[in-house]
DNA sequence: GTACAATTGTGCAAATAGTCACAATCCGAG
DNA sequence: CTCGGATTGTGACTATTTGCACAATTGTAC
């Protein structure tokens, strides 16, 4: 403990909890490495490695309490409780967030969003009142937000991100299709669906 | 060469790829190591290391080429050509990316768009009409399509899936936040919001 | 044409990540 | 209360990935 975990693992624990989530769903009460590694195509002996690092999260002979280690992951992801995050950009892509039910019970609530157009400011999307980029700092301020999604066009995202950051966000999910600088105390991650696809197409030559 | 290519660098190259296509744009002839790392945050070694891989791209004294770099870039990921691509799920996220404008010029062209509900099959996305995913067979048949991407709830992503394998369908983006089983010739890519916001809140611990 | 600044490609070393295999432990059955 | 099957946690090992440093090459200026 004490020692700072590899970012590799960290990125695995969303994936174990997800899948913990669906068992808990389905009554299962113990789960083995065994097993969430079978449903998850990744070595039992790293699920164990990686928990391990969380201290003794299983019980030797009978596996992880499914609802223990749910908790556990949780806390360490911090999502014991839910976090409000503004999504900027209010296209097609931050629609699909604020209209996305997947997100509450996943630590997680758009609690604004953003656009600069003027046609789409006061308009709503369920029952959120589309803002204007101005307000930003206004809104994040009072509604305590520490996250935010970027969906606006790529000729757009590097000042908004800026302007996000000036303002006191701490970690930004990036849907635009170019790399955004931010400070190295401001954590960033990218989706970019054409990324994914030219992965893809590689394998099919 | 002959060599397998590390799937982590294959990862890499459209990212490289991106970049090069903004430089392009801006006007620039050549690129060294260096100037691409800074735009990356990756390593101008590292780089020059996955570039190697498939030939000697770069000139000493001067970096790479942009337009020869993209070009061979192109045709290494297999998009130096259009690949159709198919969504199945209307809702928000397959609205999203049948409307998406940023495939074309990144190798895909969504060229079919399936749902299960009644009310929404036969009505328009852009110019594309929804079809029933009963359908997928001959749609996917007739428009030659190897890339699906599975945009349905969790609840119906598997079962979805095992179709689109059994007709031929060779790789899949899955938005769906569920792990999908495939045979180990068909390739896959996950994408799920709440994992990269999981990530991120770690860190705001 | 020579000197020099820039930059690649790459062998080697270091760091990181993943696997193996087994002692330690747990639980239930008898 | 002992035995046996199951399963964890982990030290030792292996594999993969990254970084370093420099010879080789290029282009330019004079």
């Amino acid at each position: 403990m004490g020692q700072e975990i590899p970012k590799i693992i960290i990125g695995r624990l969303p994936l174990y909890l997800r899948v913990l989530r669906r068992l808990k769903n389905e009554g299962k009460v113990y789960a083995s490495s065994q097993e969430l590694g079978k449903l998850l195509d990744i070595s039992a002996a790293q699920i164990r490695k990686d928990l391990s690092h969380f201290g003794e999260l299983g019980k030797r002979g009978t596996g992880y309490e499914v609802n223990f280690l749910i908790d556990k992951l949780d806390k360490i992801l911090n999502i014991d409780k839910v976090w409000n995050i503004a999504v900027v950009g209010a296209g097609d892509v931050g629609h699909a967030l604020a209209r996305y039910n997947g997100f509450l019970n996943r630590g997680f609530k758009v609690a604004a969003i953003f656009d600069s157009d003027p046609h789409k400011i006061g308009t709503k999307v369920r029952d959120l009142v589309i803002k204007d980029v101005k307000e930003i700092k206004d809104v994040i301020q009072e509604k305590n937000i520490l996250i935010a999604v970027v969906a606006t066009p790529a000729s757009a995202a590097q000042e908004v991100t800026d302007h996000l950051v000036e303002n006191g966000i701490k970690a930004i999910l990036n849907y635009a299709p170019i790399y955004l600088k931010v400070p190295k105390n401001v954590h960033i991650e990218h989706i970019d669906p054409a990324i994914h696809l030219q992965k893809l197409s590689y394998y099919l030559g």
